[in-house]
DNA sequence: GTTGAGCGTT
């Protein structure tokens, strides 16, 4: 089972495809998802990425490193708040 | 700068 991960902290320069090569280094990235403001389109500083292996490695290894000039806040991603409707 | 969004079904 997939491991979710949040990366907070982040430079506004770093993006989908860097995250997803760094937490490689480290397991099996499924998916990565940088949060951006639906609104103005701007990077919200703040990350998800989905691991099918090593996410535990990964949130070890990469939690307080530094990034374009950011410490990286690195750990499990908390359930969603919003309760979509399915169909 | 800190815990996601859109489609009208994915």
């Amino acid at each position: 089972m997939a491991k979710n991960i949040y990366v907070g902290n982040l430079p506004f320069g770093a993006t989908e495809d860097e995250l997803r090569d760094l937490f490689s280094q480290h397991g099996i990235v499924s998916r990565v998802n940088v949060v951006e403001d639906r609104e103005t389109g701007r990077s919200r500083g703040f990350a998800f990425v989905e691991m099918d292996e090593g996410g535990d490695e990964a949130i070890e290894a990469l939690n307080g490193v530094e990034m374009g000039g950011r410490t990286l806040r690195v750990n499990e991603a908390r359930p969603r708040p919003e309760p979509r409707r399915r169909w």
